[in-house]
DNA sequence: ATTTATTGTAAAGTATCCTAACGTAAGAAA
DNA sequence: TTTCTTACGTTAGGATACTTTACAATAAAT
């Protein structure tokens, strides 16, 4: 199944520990070469050899001896981050967000542009303007662009690089996305279903750090979940894992049918049909999401029952998605799903009391830019893949194809 | 994540090599040498010295030159077959069945006893019975055994050992099983949950041959599923993946409160209700499954209906699997599961009608001896790396146990 | 000032793989 | 029948990679 057909031979080795110095290097900092053998297991000369294939190659920075612990002078070794730039966009229903990292994944700039209408060709002209902000933010040019990674609504079909069911922007439904913005922007960018890309976020920096097995859980204008099984993202068989509002809970009618609506408003709406129950409420209408999850925090009747009935039917998904691949934790995100700290406790009661076994519920961290922070994080990954594949040889080059994958 | 801390060294390449060829050996058959090499893209004398060593080790057979084909004469090789006992048994509610095959796959014995009361003690007692059958016929005793996978109801809780929600044969919750039959069989049973059995089953027999992402749906007294998601078993975090009749489905509540009760009956006390609505039914009470689906074959309009009200539950439940994990294929299995040949159509419509990707629905054409068919695979799996662990250093070792999770 | 700890490098040894070349054998072609 | 072709297995040589051992260099501790 997995079994790749290429050739085992001792240069492989090599690679592999190259792979896993650089990675080290990454991820713990700065060392000198006996300290990164003992973190790779490997001996002082073999990781002095690779240092120095890394070096020659410009991925690794050799500065010279400085003092500091005992012994002999050494070299310290940094992973050169200067070697382009990762490119993140999220395509929103209302902003369109961009950021420009290094290949260590270091964020150098993030800018928010509102997107005033939905139209694709308004699309387009917006996130040029925000890319082009975070380019210059960040010194870097289009020629340095090592990834480019988009985040956007619906069901991105990897092979024909389109959107399918776009929900929110339904002006983006069958476009060739990334043929589009290859023309664009002059790099082929890797869409990626913006859920997904929370979930990776979470997994990276967030409540998933160190979980093989959780689902994130947007809740906002739509519904939707982010996979992480056995420490990947899982995308399924079309890409629509995850899409979980076709569901036909009991109960859960009023949340599914609302994912074609551009406002966030079913919320809003079932606030008003409720409200001649609760006079005493000091909400008045037009109801604003925000402001009924405000109320609710100050105990007001209305805002109460609303929340309520939120709670409720996050609590049926919650179930749902556990019940079938049985997550360690779902982490809650999207526009109503990150104010649901009001809520928690009810929906993990409503939850315990639907399923035996039910995740940890928590509710995100990451604030507006996790649909970023899940692109950089990917961008990262290809950039890093692809700029250690062009100093390598053929038949490793087409292994680290296959296995961007992630 | 799954990074290992172990060391890469040349040696990890023969060792490598060497699981390539005895894999090789036991999918394709018997090979010469020079046929291996081309087969793992090794040369001819790295092929010649790889099945050298596994036939000092006892794991490969050489049988001296033969003539036939052109060339010179040559040795053929074949992975040897007679190092042991692959021990696997089905607890089911009504009858425990157990097989015995050999390290390659290939199954010597099979029997199936009568459960004819299910407490734990008759439950142990059939089991003693029904194995000791098997094993006398294929006549390997309880020394040559080297793996022995048990297919039990319920979630199975691998850390402890036991069964949390038994469903059927509920006398097994809580029960410590690992330890309760590894005192009564003396070697240490690996316990798994029985869908997941078949799933597996279906990867390396039936009709996930060839897919990553596929899901057993499995319909009988209960309901529940077993996933392969990217090519391997998910058992989730606490290995309640797949126990989807938690989940509150509108219109499927008859289906999932009918777990606890171990005759498979809601279809029968479905059809008693509605009995009276079809005068012109030629069925009568009291109602058997087996004889509805008869029925409904020959157009019976009380069977017709009883079967329409079927699939649109399963189409339920086999539209929020896709929902939740985008599968690329479900296969039906279980008592009723595998009747669904006459519903397979109104199936498929009332599927594609509610999700947008619907996957291929089919029929499961494992049998009843799906569970130890799994079993059998897994078991193989189990005792193929138990073996070559024999002869492999401590570091390969290490990384072999690692691997069992499949 | 000496000892101790630790680094970096060189040399030697071992393991792995590959290619090239050779001898053998069997069938095909002349 | 003899020669050619094909294919196999093996040996030899060369390349790559990792380890261990040994030793010089250096800074902190004694």
């Amino acid at each position: 199944m997995s079994d790749s057909t290429a050739q085992v031979v001792p240069s492989y080795l090599r690679e592999l520990n190259e792979r896993r110095v650089l990675e080290i290097l990454r991820e713990q900092g700065p060392a000198h070469a006996a300290h990164i053998a003992r973190l790779a297991s490997l001996s002082r000369p073999t990781s002095a050899q690779v240092l120095r294939a890394l070096v020659d190659v410009g991925l690794v920075e050799e500065q010279m001896p400085m003092s500091g612990d005992p012994g002999r002078a050494k070299s310290m070794f940094y992973a050169v981050s200067t070697l382009g730039a990762v490119l993140s966009v999220d395509i929103g229903a209302r902003f369109i967000r961009a950021s420009v990292g290094d290949v260590n994944g270091t964020q150098l700039a993030t800018a928010s542009h509102a997107l005033t209408e939905t139209t694709l060709a308004n699309v387009v002209k917006t996130m040029h303007s925000v890319v082009d902000e975070v380019l210059a933010e960040s010194k870097y040019t289009s020629k340095d662009i090592l990834s480019f990674v988009v985040g956007s609504p619906g069901v991105v079909d990897r092979e024909a690089g389109q959107i399918a069911i776009a929900g929110t922007i339904s002006e983006l439904e069958g476009v060739k996305l990334t043929e589009l913005l290859e023309k664009e922007f002059n790099f082929k960018p890797v869409i990626e279903n913006d859920v997904n890309l929370v979930a990776i976020a979470e997994q990276n920096f967030g409540a998933g750090k160190n979980l093989d097995n959780f689902a994130v859980l947007s809740v906002g204008s739509g519904i939707g979940a982010g996979l992480i099984i056995n420490g990947q993202i899982h995308r399924g068989n079309r890409g629509a894992a995850g899409e979980i509002f076709y569901i036909p809970l009991t109960g859960a009618d009023d949340i599914r049918h609302d994912t074609t609506d551009p406002s966030s408003g079913n919320i809003e709406i079932f606030a008003s049909s409720i409200a001649k129950n609760y006079p005493d409420s000091k909400l008045v209408a037009p109801y604003k999401t925000i402001e009924i999850f405000q109320a609710a925090r100050d105990n007001d009747s209305l805002a109460l029952a609303v929340v309520a009935n939120v709670a409720m039917r996050i609590a049926l998904y919650i179930s749902t998605i556990t019940s079938v691949i049985d997550v360690e934790s779902v982490v809650l995100s999207g526009g109503i799903g990150r104010q649901a700290d009001v809520l928690l406790e009810e929906i993990r009661a409503v939850t315990a009391n639907i399923v035996p076994y039910a995740p940890n519920i928590e509710v995100s961290q990451l604030g507006d830019n996790a649909v970023l922070l899940g692109a950089s994080a990917l961008g990262t990954k290809i950039a890093q893949n692809t700029v250690f594949a062009r100093r390598s040889n053929a038949y490793s080059a087409a292994r680290e194809t296959a296995d961007i994958a992630l």
